[in-house]
DNA sequence: AGATCTACCTGGTTGC
DNA sequence: TGCAACCAGGTAGATC
């Protein structure tokens, strides 16, 4: 599942091979994949050319220019199961296969996605500054200081991997980077944020920075379905602490991992690396 | 407003 | 063996 480390591979891979080509046809085969009118879509970005690939968040950005020199902004969510890949050949009639970009280079972009979460969308200028996913989306954790970063949690009552999962607090942790980046600060996922200690927050964001840059350096992780847009396999997924290690021992002080259910999703952490009690509900 | 819960979707796995 | 039940999970939208 693509958090900011995936994006952040595909994203690298796909400036290098769609920057400056131009999009000759688009091919809208599942219009749900689509936000808004899919033919829209199809009109605004035949003839355009890729400007810039970059990211936001999970967000996968294109900034390009339509054939008749509009600004046009080409964003991908690729939720859970969503692929980006280029080809040199026209990618098979999959059930999976939901969009195909031909480019003037003869080779092939398409977007590929077996749960149909993800989504492109095609924007103007004026349409993408109001964009509410855009608007209010967080700040990214690379950019931010350590202040910045502690003063997201002050005062708040959530549980503290509920707030990082949260894309309006902080832009780009998903289930993975949550769980492992809490092991690391010694801090239980549900635990309330007002009552983790400030150190313990400064040591978060050192060590959330330090699991995002590591997953990058290893090409992201590979759960199920990600590949980067040449096809290839994360590395990370081998140096996980504890995200999908229930049950088995500690790599620190090797008690057996526990997991619970925050935020409505699957916690692994371990008890004695990340004390805590959960909170009793009355 | 902040916090919490559910629906969406489908392939893979588990249990009887 | 066959098949139902459950699980994975990001975000929109609803509810408290």
């Amino acid at each position: 599942m693509p958090e900011l480390p995936e994006v952040e591979v595909i994203s690298r891979g796909l400036a290098g091979e769609l920057e400056e080509r131009r999009i000759t046809e688009v091919n809208v085969r599942y219009a749900g994949s689509v936000q808004g009118d899919a033919e829209t879509f199809r009109k605004r970005l035949s003839g355009a050319e890729v400007k810039k690939v970059h990211r936001r968040g999970k967000l996968l950005l294109m900034d390009l220019q339509s054939a008749s020199g509009e600004a046009l902004f080409l964003g991908f969510h690729l939720k859970m199961t969503g692929r980006l890949i280029t080809s040199d050949e026209r990618p098979e009639d999959t059930p999976h296969t939901h969009i195909i970009f031909d480019l003037d280079d003869g080779r092939f972009l398409q977007f590929h996605d077996v749960r149909k979460f993800g989504y492109a969308v095609c924007l103007t200028q004026d349409e993408i500054k109001d964009w509410p996913f855009l608007k209010t989306l967080g700040p990214e954790p690379l950019d931010l200081s350590q202040a910045g970063f502690v003063a997201l949690f002050s005062g708040r009552r959530g549980q503290i991997k509920a707030l990082l999962l949260n894309q309006t607090v902080i832009a780009g942790i998903g289930n993975i980077y949550a769980d492992e980046s809490l092991f690391r600060a010694g801090i239980a996922p549900f635990t309330q944020a007002h009552k983790v200690p400030k150190a313990k927050l400064k040591a978060l964001h050192g060590h959330l920075q330090d699991v995002i840059k590591e997953a990058i350096a290893a090409n992201g992780s590979s759960i199920r379905d990600y590949v980067d847009s040449g096809g290839n396999a994360g590395a990370f997924q081998n140096d996980f602490r504890v995200y999908g290690r229930k049950g088995e021992p500690c790599r620190v002080c090797e008690s057996t991992l526990q997991s619970s259910k925050v935020a409505g999703r699957t916690s692994t952490y371990c008890s004695h690396c990340q004390p805590g009690k959960q909170a009793t509900k009355p």
